[in-house]
DNA sequence: CAGGATCCCGGGCGATACTG
DNA sequence: CAGTATCGCCCGGGATCCTG
């Protein structure tokens, strides 16, 4: 069981799905565009790229055309001007948003640990 | 409880702990080298070299560097001539590849639905 | 064997200006 | 409003060479 994930990847290692999955999830913007659909449902453009903080137009638009192709989120036009167009996640993102949600938990839980950690070792090299 | 994430942000953008952890997790290397030592236990600097495919030198090393300031694997240094050095994951490294492992299930599960959408989405914009 | 030190390129990403 | 287009910087990270 333990064993599953790297050996996954020893026999496909051009196609592993942890890579894959992790390029993803490390990307960035996109699972802060996901947690932000997943907590406030439906949003618009100019409301995602205010809630999201420090992101760009540009990578805003990036970031939601990966996710749309990916299925993980849709994309609704409204035929009207001046122009309104809404994303939400699908279920599969959705889905995705349980598994995120367990990391989050680790983190809160762990990042006194990690930060008193890391300043440990900045006084150990300073030295 | 599904507002938790963002708001966290909202409330604390310069250090909101989701962007910290997913900079963590979606640096290159970190979580291919945590999983190694999961699968594997102890290992030394080559047979990490070895494992984790495409990694250089310089970037095992660093990863390696952040990993223990992190506090999430300890670096045991045999003082001996040729060197040895082996690392292995703390129990806080440890815990973090529970929810990993969430993450890994999921990608594994909904991998197939994200391939066909991006293939989808591929064809409908080639028109 | 386990890394340090350098050099260097590609592209991720931000800033800005323009458009339907 | 919701993008597209363009420019340019910075730096992640690979390749290579060197050392205790």
């Amino acid at each position: 069981m333990k064993k599953e994930i790297s050996r996954k990847c020893e026999n496909d290692r051009d196609n592993c799905p942890v890579k894959d999955v992790l390029n993803r999830v490390g990307d960035k913007w996109s699972m802060l565009t996901v947690i932000m659909l997943s907590d406030h449902g439906t949003l618009r453009f100019n409301e995602l790229h205010q809630l999201i903080d420090g992101i760009s137009q540009k990578m805003l638009t990036v970031t939601l055309k990966m996710l749309e192709a990916d299925g993980l989120l849709t994309r609704k036009m409204y035929a009207q001007i001046p122009p309104k167009v809404e994303y939400a996640l699908t279920p599969l993102g959705e889905s995705l948003v349980t598994p995120l949600m367990h990391l989050y938990d680790w983190a809160n839980t762990n990042m006194p640990e990690i930060k008193a950690s890391r300043e440990r070792y900045e006084k150990a090299v300073a030295v």
